[in-house]
DNA sequence: GCTGAAATGGAATAAAAATTCCAAAAATGC
DNA sequence: GCATTTTTGGAATTTTTATTCCATTTCAGC
């Protein structure tokens, strides 16, 4: 008599478990729909033919758009298990962008607790390495790479700037495209000879900078711009002072710490811009 | 009289309106972002790297992501012209559309501009790049590591070289010992100069190289070798010829597409070796 | 170093949104 | 057609979230 169950509908005391992935909630939405009375097949209906709109919109905005009231697509949720709308938003959100916030966290307690044994420390910038070639396949910018192909391919001389942090990544650049036959020219500093007017008419500059930005580079670019020569851009993102200066931008989202970034998702950036004009360029 | 400006900084009472597209909203970010003071500049790099979060985030949210209090994002958000936080978010709610979900996805998109397109090289080189890291992470040498860290920790001053592809690393390595303050020398062939007896007595070397190998790299690995001075190895195999002359060897595996090498993860073993060193050092 | 202006953080408030609840309306079985 | 159950709509409530305001702090010019 413990569980009584003098109610038909509930035999057993189904649990009822949340999808946990946006594939659960298809197969959980496909389950349910045929025996749902007429508003919540609404909901359904609407859902299903919407359910990217689900990260962004309120419960009245959806009720509306379904033609049901508020209530309605409350009930909805919790016939699909989740507590509330709340709950269900929340696996859509989190669908979109995963994982990165409580990494920085991670990273900075690394650090406050006095660095760990190497092998730890290499695990830690490995899976940074990793999340940032992750979040460089997601945001890439198909049109802006293949913009940066199209003016360095139809260019002379291919001249390169980067310092400090970046000046790896330039002398990689510098590197690949000698190793393809690209005519490129890296701008050094060395002895703080000013090689700008080795820029000529026909010529383009890729200029690389991060946060904290190297002035020397910045002007460069904009030597460059006044002269009427295009620019493209390799930088951390769209606030960069680079970006008033090129014809194309290329942002890597790379996870930092401090002073240190592991630049594995601007290496392999710059590799696949290289190769991919030292291709176009019939080398 | 009417426009009452009294204020020099609110010269005939500029309207300020609302950006009306995520373009629009990126040129007043742009414009603004010089004179911005420190808190208010923080939230807009911040927001300026997520601008896809917005439209799925609250204010609490990004002012946790961008570390400063809920009212300055309010802030922000009023200088940018937007009537508030809502306002913007509506912006981007209205243009969101739920780009590549997930990874894999989003590298098939890539490849799909067709073989040799920028965007499928990208795709490939961030493919071999995770493979790097993953098989790095698996065959790392604790005990190796270990070593090169306690050899490097003893001793004055950490010499580099690195030649050809192995350029990049050794550079990006005298960046990070200078910020650590470890002493390190660069030694970069520049003017075909011989820097081999800048290593003395109570110094160390690291040497980087890949097959095929550098001559001058392993003739200045046999010179300190055969001089006494401990030598740490950063190369491909265990067949590299730099092995005999070193003390700890860290071999890197790097997933090659076609002739190239991304150096992903050599870029990440050498960050955690020189951090490793640095923290050890009481840098 | 002093003074006025700008910037900041956090608490207080307002607004909006989610969630619950219940009375009315359909639907179902007899 | 009546009684019972299910479904429904909307108002009331609670929770969350945005927004404002003001007392401190910080900065800049003198």
């Amino acid at each position: 008599m413990d569980t009584a169950a003098e109610d038909k509908d509930d035999p057993g005391d189904v649990p009822i478990v949340a999808p946990a992935s946006v594939e659960e909630f298809r197969l959980r939405l496909a389950e349910v729909l045929d025996d749902l009375p007429r508003r919540l097949r609404q909901c359904a209906d609407y859902i299903a033919a919407n359910t990217d709109r689900i990260a962004v919109s309120t419960v009245a905005e959806l009720a509306a758009g379904a033609d049901v009231p508020p209530s309605a697509v409350m009930r909805f949720c919790q016939i699909l298990g989740f507590s509330g709308f709340s709950g269900m938003q929340r696996l859509f959100r989190e669908a979109y962008t995963p994982g990165w916030p409580d990494y920085a966290t991670r990273l900075k307690n690394l650090k406050s607790g006095g660095a760990g044994s190497p092998s730890a420390l290499l695990a830690e910038f490995v899976e940074a390495g990793r999340l940032s070639l992750e979040a460089l396949a997601k945001s890439a910018d198909e049109a802006a790479l293949q913009q940066a192909v199209t003016i360095l391919t139809g260019v002379e001389t291919v001249h390169l700037v980067g310092l400090r942090r970046a000046f790896p990544v330039a002398t990689y650049l510098a590197y690949v495209f000698e190793k393809m036959s690209v005519p490129a020219m890296l701008h050094d500093e060395v002895g703080k000879l000013d090689h700008r007017f080795a820029l000529r008419k026909g010529d383009a500059l890729l200029a690389i900078t991060f946060a904290p930005y190297s002035e020397e580079t910045i002007a460069l670019a904009q030597d460059a711009k006044a002269r009427g020569l295009p620019v493209v851009a390799l930088t951390d993102r769209m606030t960069s002072p680079l970006v008033r200066f090129s014809d194309a931008v290329l942002t890597v989202p790379e996870v930092d710490f401090g002073a240190f970034r592991s630049l594995s998702a601007t290496i392999v950036m710059a590799i696949a811009l290289a190769v991919a004009v030292g291709s176009a360029r019939g080398g």
